[in-house]
DNA sequence: GTCTATATTATGATAGAC
DNA sequence: GTCTATCATAATATAGAC
């Protein structure tokens, strides 16, 4: 792997980790096996460096959603495969976790990959509940975007709970609620 | 105010603003209008401080919490209550974000507060789900402690949905689409 | 492209005067 | 209790040799 690609996912790894602020250049070129002046040679400074490094993990994320949106069965069975699917639970999500900090959301061009990351998800899952609802697969009166902020807002909290108290269960245990809540129903 | 409590509180200001990681000790004495030498004789340093802030912060959180859980009402009523009582949404929640903080994980005594507020929030959650499932009000085979999880987890994503987006309305979002999922219905 | 100084400021704290 | 040194280390670079 190139230099600047073993910084990158070095800074990806890191921002995961400990985030922005917690995050040294130091440390960086640690990971990456790069010199001091390599890094600064590539990269004009850590700002620059974690915009490359947020960018790429958005766009995984991005992709690694559509897998589970993009296949086959009901919208309840995508939401459901979307919901289940595997997670590195106690790491926490590396887009969501980037809100909580400071520097990131005080810099107009690091926030933007977030931004724009959480919109896409919440507008396509809106879609996919869309879908279920055209096909009359929910009982309760629902609102695509809503559900979709939901189901998001379960996903990013459920790390919040699988942290806090030092295991996925908690994680699980909120997926499975909302689950329990959206399942379809023959009464 | 005396110096440590005017420490204390200018701590638990930082911590919410910027975490533990991105909070110096600089900061907290500048905050508080207090001396280098007077953070230290009140305080044995950084992490001391911090624990009696989480501590502080914590024991508010249940304390405003319970006040929606013990008030008059059906089990949905206060669930319904709790989700939409006033937040200061863009700030996120000053307990949850402490979970995504390496340093706090880490340590055992710093984590500790978070761990117990956050289970404590969702076994009492769980007890009024119970009451409402007594009671008859839930149409969805419904468990409680999962969806304590839930209702949890859905606040605490709220957060990072409307950070992200710089908007409440994101946080308004989800809780709407949970609240339709959870209503009574009479079919 | 990489490496080794060098520089500036911040971090997190201790020591001792007042 | 508070204040002012003082300190060692880390953070975040820049400069210039190789």
């Amino acid at each position: 792997m190139s230099t600047p690609e073993r910084l990158i996912e070095a800074t990806r790894e890191l921002l995961w980790e400990r985030g922005y602020v917690g995050t040294s250049p130091k440390a960086i070129q640690q990971q990456a096996g790069a010199g001091q002046g390599s890094m600064y040679h590539h990269f004009a400074g850590k700002p620059d460096l974690a915009l490359a490094a947020i960018r790429r993990t958005a766009e995984e994320l991005r992709a690694s959603a559509e897998a589970s949106f993009g296949g086959e069965g009901t919208a309840y069975e995508r939401l459901r495969g979307y919901l289940l699917r595997e997670r590195d639970v106690l790491r926490g999500c590396p887009v969501g976790r980037l809100t909580m900090d400071p520097d990131v959301i005080a810099s107009e061009e690091l926030r933007a990959p977030v931004t724009e990351t959480i919109d896409w998800l919440r507008g396509r899952l809106a879609e996919i509940v869309q879908e279920g609802l055209d096909a009359g697969e929910f009982s309760a009166p629902v609102v695509p975007e809503e559900i979709a902020a939901t189901v998001v807002a379960t996903v990013q909290g459920g790390y919040v709970l699988a942290r806090a108290a030092g295991s996925p269960a908690a994680f699980d245990a909120g997926v499975r609620g909302l689950l329990a809540l959206l399942a379809p129903r023959n009464p």
